[in-house]
DNA sequence: AGGGTGACTCGTG
DNA sequence: ACACGAGCCACCC
């Protein structure tokens, strides 16, 4: 393996993770790193998402994982080294259904407030079972 | 083998 | 409200 066990075992946390999110919703890097009971971690969390194989054979990859529903904490798709990136994935978000708006300097923003998914995360799954509570959030903020 | 980069966040000033 | 700095750590020179 290339890596060592313990970082493949977050890679694996992470797209399982990810894999919870609902169709139509987002969340955040750093809420999937609060799930997988490392918050401190939320840019190992890109990381993952941007070697996510593309692969169809791979346990993990694009198809079966939907890497498109995690974006920024400011509710915006982080931006690239490739600008092409951020539009694909704004593209595969509004496939789904999810309206994408472009603000002043083109960034490409999501309103949490109707699709966003941040489930409360109880002490018991921190760093075990990364199972999540879906409680229907009464996120306020972003306008 | 060593250092820079980056699909992040949060605390400060 | 915006700019920086620190913490994080797998990848890629």
């Amino acid at each position: 393996m290339a890596r060592s066990e313990e970082a493949q075992a977050f890679f694996h946390a992470v797209y399982s993770a990810v894999q919870e999110i609902p169709h139509g919703k987002v969340t955040s890097y750093g809420h999937i790193a609060k799930l997988v009971g490392t918050p401190q971690r939320p840019r190992q969390v890109g990381v993952c998402l941007k070697h996510l194989p593309v692969d169809p054979s791979a346990r993990f990859n694009h198809e079966n994982v939907p890497w498109q529903r995690v974006i920024n904490a400011k509710g915006v798709i982080s931006p690239r080294s490739q600008p092409e990136g951020s539009r694909s994935q704004a593209a595969a978000l509004e496939a789904e259904g999810v309206v994408v708006t472009t603000g002043a300097l083109g960034e490409l923003m999501v309103d949490f407030a109707e699709y966003g998914w941040f489930p409360r995360i109880l002490p018991s799954e921190e760093g075990d079972g990364l199972e999540s509570v879906d409680s229907e959030e009464g996120e306020s903020d972003e306008e």
